[in-house]
DNA sequence: CAGTGTACTTGACAGTGTCAGGATGGCGCC
DNA sequence: GGCGCCATCCTGACACTGTCAAGTACACTG
């Protein structure tokens, strides 16, 4: 067990160099963001995170990893939330996820970045990164068996299918809105309202 | 009027430049595109694009506007083509549309990145772009308009609304088959067939 | 108490965008 | 025709980046 209060060893650097990522990425955006700096931000030398990460891809997929786990938690807790009904909890997990994207717009660009996507890449770091990611994935696709489960949509519907679909038009949302190119901000909860009465065009929902 | 036949004055570098760009881009992505690499493969120093372009935003903004004046071309024929019945027109689009992103991944990445759309920057070279780029959204708004006026859509339905949410839906599909996030490749036809029936439920598509 | 390994350090290198200032050469004006 | 203008191009320099190599400090194990 390392001692924390040490000059030489850090004690924690591997959390600590997210931790400030995830303050500098949020304050300066994903440009901003350079091991060297990172290290000056932290008190340490330029190789040091070196020794926790293999390079700076290794620290991205961290960082975004980071990202889904909090992603997941908030929708986890939708999802599970016994009191709402359905199709209630299904508007709020849209609303949801269209808040987190807005509200970190750097760390979202960056958990769906193409650096952290292409294929070749078959390191550890971003299998477990990108498992997180299905994790979150799959709360969408769990919700859709549920509403089919209670009756609210038709047994033939394809759970996956309109999970990939809706996820499909939160993120295209998550896009426009964000960085405000054909879809003003403050019109954003009325589309995602349009957007569920597509997927379940019977209940009003406000 | 520049002489072509030049060794010191290149005599059309900008065009030169744009044209080297996507080659490259296509060949090894986005993050490959420097400057100074440019420079080489045109023949010319690392300091020539600057008269061209303000700094390399600028130079990015051309290329992005290039990928924009291309989609939109292609969109036009496809929403003029009297031949075709206008659902079809729809269809197509859509298709034309993934096909161009599945296409030219790394210019379809730099075309919605987000260093082309943050709003601070108030530069002619980015106005021009963006103008490019709602040219090609209003094809998306235009076809929705025809389709009510032919009745094959409700009155009561707002084009710039349908317009937004397909073009989300779009964008998320293209994000997710591209990079193979959640979507197999080979799923996107259907999937596209199925984002349709949920803007159109009456008339079945091939 | 020697020694081993982990966490950290400094030095170095190639590559990047871009500022400053100098060279070149085609064009219009006297 | 000669001259100057100025767009176009060039070289030098700087600060910054990721990362390799090789050294140092410290904790823990024998």
């Amino acid at each position: 067990m390392p001692s924390l209060s040490n000059d030489y060893h850090h004690g924690n650097l591997r959390h600590s160099l997210i931790e400030a990522s995830l303050d500098l990425i949020d304050r300066e955006g994903l440009e901003a963001l350079s091991l060297r700096r990172l290290a000056e931000m932290v008190g340490v030398s330029r190789q040091a995170p070196y020794h926790h990460f293999r390079d700076k891809q290794a620290l991205l997929a961290a960082i975004g990893e980071r990202g889904f786990v909090q992603l997941n938690c908030n929708l986890q807790k939708v999802v599970e939330d016994e009191s709402a009904p359905l199709d209630q909890r299904l508007y709020q997990a849209v609303l949801n996820y269209l808040d987190f994207a807005l509200a970190n717009p750097a760390l979202y660009e960056l958990m769906f970045g193409r650096v952290l996507w292409r294929e070749q890449d078959d390191h550890q770091d971003t299998h477990d990164f990108q498992r997180y990611a299905k994790d979150c994935f799959r709360q969408y696709v769990r919700l859709f068996d549920l509403l089919k489960a209670q009756g609210l949509l038709p047994e033939t519907d394809n759970s996956l299918r309109l999970a990939q679909l809706l996820w499909a038009a939160m993120h295209g949302l998550a896009k426009l809105a964000g960085d405000g190119l054909f879809v003003k901000r403050e019109d954003l909860a009325e589309i995602a309202r349009y957007t569920l009465a597509r997927f379940r065009p019977s209940t009003p929902l406000q």
